[in-house]
DNA sequence: AGCACGCCGACT
DNA sequence: GTCGGCGTGCTC
């Protein structure tokens, strides 16, 4: 008699075991996935394992198989298995982040040309000998394209395929045209969701080798004979994924690199804290592309001290900017000004009882866009028309505060009566910084402190990146307006000294216990009752302070962000630990037990 | 996650 | 007496 040992894609951790049919022993493979009948409903299942005994008494039998080979080959399969641990998550969870959609549901597939996954991988120890001097390489620069043309050449010279991930369609886009025209080859590109997911899917699984460009779920693109991954722009949110399992497209792709002794290519115009930490550890190698463009000059303005300090209205801008404007557009130069909102306002409030317009289902703050004439919240995306007068105290009429580029715009139109703009003077968001191509004479960047001072660890990190970016627009000035103005962050920019901030910044981060010294990981608790998540998390973080072991800290109770989201209210118990794994499993293990009923919990590791 | 089971209060 | 709300625990 043999039993195959499944896992499901719910988050139960499993596996289970089923009886194989008779005349089903010989077909059985592991990787496969096979319908079963679990808690009186046919799911997909994954076999994990086949044995010819159980410990199980009332056994099932497994109903049918769907696959005659894997659908995981071995290096996958394994990865699977290590990304449950390491975001602690089911391995039936990992399996199907791996998966598209229509192989979840149990759509047939074509069979690939990989040999099943065996019980014991020992593909980990046979490989990682090669990869020890592959060390990642990261590539510091704003013209990345050519170096990873040159390693897609390379890896297709010796037969082996790349996985080049962008982070956002129009990066991949332009990293696809490019490959074209460099290799005169196509790469594929796979979405999630989109109907054709399954069929790329198969395609890819047909080549020996090939190349595939694509956004975070292309990490786990079916490729044989990996040599190469490419992430462009790793240090980018978006490699992160929201949903369960969380995880980072660039942990990802180093436990992918590592199981396949694949060569694994990170790619940024600016380093982050945590690359110049690997750098210095030797575990990374750097390669640099010069800039051919001069570095400006960056002056830093105090704004705290600026003259026209009018008392009531903050001036948008100090005079040293102004005058530094109006000297520009004499010259007949181009001017941008960055800042770091869109629209005219973010908040609507009554002009007599003073209460913000809110999100009825998330209670935060709806923003007012200017393009639509709509209030929206930027978590759930409800809309609403502008009110005429106030709905809470029905007397006062609706008023805005804050600025954003269009009140810049405006204003500056007032200032400057004579200058064109969008053509002598250009006022835009962030996003400017990902359009290298433009020129500038003077650059104003107002409102960094926002962003400077957000309770993120990286913010720091983010504001230098993106200020790099941003400076890389011009080759004569730079006027940075900040009421904190002698912050590491400046004076490395202003000095052009970028292993300057670093260095402050890993040393702070080693003093505060952040990342890569530390991990981070988030329980998140959340259902309809709020009362109850309250208490059930109170409750949890009281236990586990209780029974904690080793290094495993707690840190923080709080409400979520947003503490309302979607009909659930959210709480959020933050630990600090040294090994993701073992505290994974601690957790694993003490929240199954004192089950809490009406409310989900969730783990985030190293929660951005 | 989702569902059955079971315990207690309210009601035809 | 029985209907049904929700808290608890299990799924091979």
């Amino acid at each position: 008699m043999l039993y195959a040992k499944v896992v499901l894609g719910l988050p139960v951790e499993g596996p289970f075991d089923y009886r194989l049919p008779a005349g089903m022993e010989d077909k059985a493979v592991i990787g496969a996935r096979a319908w079963v009948n679990f808690r009186n409903k046919k799911e997909v299942a994954y076999i994990v394992g086949l044995s010819d005994k159980t410990e199980i008494k009332k056994l099932k039998e497994l109903i049918s198989l769907i696959d005659s080979a894997p659908v995981l080959d071995q290096p996958l399969f394994l990865l699977t298995k290590k990304l449950a641990q390491y975001y602690c998550c089911s391995w039936g969870e990992a399996i199907e982040a791996a998966l598209p959609q229509d192989l979840r549901k149990g759509k047939t597939a074509a069979p690939g040309r990989n040999i099943p996954p065996k019980e014991e991988g020992d593909l980990l120890a046979g490989e990682s000998s090669a990869s020890k001097e592959k060390l990642p390489l990261f590539i510091q620069g704003f013209d990345r394209i050519p170096v990873y043309l040159r390693e897609i050449k390379q890896a297709l010279a010796d037969k082996q395929s790349a996985v080049i991930l962008g982070n956002n369609t129009a990066s991949v886009e332009r990293i696809k045209e490019a490959i074209a025209s460099g290799t005169g080859r196509e790469a594929f590109s796979s979405f999630r969701k989109q109907p054709e997911e399954s069929a790329i899917w198969e395609k890819i699984r047909e080549q020996d080798y090939c190349l595939v460009a694509g956004t975070r779920s292309s990490i786990f693109a079916p490729v044989n004979n990996l040599g190469l991954i490419i992430i462009d722009e790793p240090q980018d949110q978006v490699y992160k994924q929201e949903q369960v399992p969380h995880y980072h497209a660039r942990e990802v792709a180093g436990m992918r690199a590592q199981i396949q002794g694949a060569k694994l290519l990170l790619g940024s115009h600016c380093l982050s804290a945590e690359s110049f930490y690997f750098l210095q550890k030797g575990q990374l190698r750097l390669e640099t592309i010069p800039s051919p463009a001069a570095y400006p000059q960056v002056k830093v303005i105090d704004s705290r001290r600026t003259p026209y300090a009018d008392r009531k209205n903050k001036p948008l801008f100090s005079k040293f900017l102004l005058d530094a404007i109006q000297t520009c557009l004499d010259e007949k130069g181009k001017v941008l000004l960055v800042i770091n909102r869109k629209g005219f306002a973010t908040t609507a409030a009554c002009h007599n009882c003073g209460k913000a317009l809110k999100c009825p289902r998330c209670n935060i703050n709806l923003v007012f866009h200017f393009d639509d004439n709509k209030l929206k919240c930027h978590h759930c995306n409800f809309k609403m028309p502008v009110p005429k007068i106030c709905p809470e105290c029905r007397a006062g009429y609706i008023k805005y505060f804050g600025l954003g580029a269009e009140k810049v715009e405006s204003e500056l139109a007032r200032i400057f009566p004579l200058a064109r703009m969008g053509t002598d003077i250009t006022v835009a968001t962030n996003a400017v910084a990902n359009r290298p191509e433009l020129r500038f004479d003077l650059i104003g960047v107002l409102d960094i402190d926002a962003a400077l001072n957000r309770v993120d660890f990286r913010a720091a990190e983010k504001v230098f990146s993106l200020l790099s970016g941003i400076i890389n627009l011009t080759e004569k000035k730079v006027i940075i307006q900040s009421a904190n103005p002698t912050h590491h962050c400046f004076s490395a920019l202003a000095g052009n000294k970028p292993e300057l901030f670093f260095k402050e910044e890993l040393r702070n981060r080693k003093q505060l216990q952040f990342f890569p010294f530390k991990h981070m990981i988030m329980v998140k608790l959340r259902g309809p009752d709020q009362d109850k998540v309250k208490r059930a998390s109170q409750d949890l973080f009281v236990k586990l302070n209780k029974i904690k072991t080793g290094s495993l800290k707690l840190l923080s109770l709080n409400p979520g962000l947003p503490a309302k989201l979607r009909g659930n209210y959210y709480y959020q118990i933050l630990l600090r630990c040294s090994n993701v794994e073992k505290a994974g499993h601690f957790l694993k293990l003490h929240l199954k037990e004192g089950h809490l009923s009406g409310i989900i919990v969730t783990i985030d590791v190293d929660p951005v």
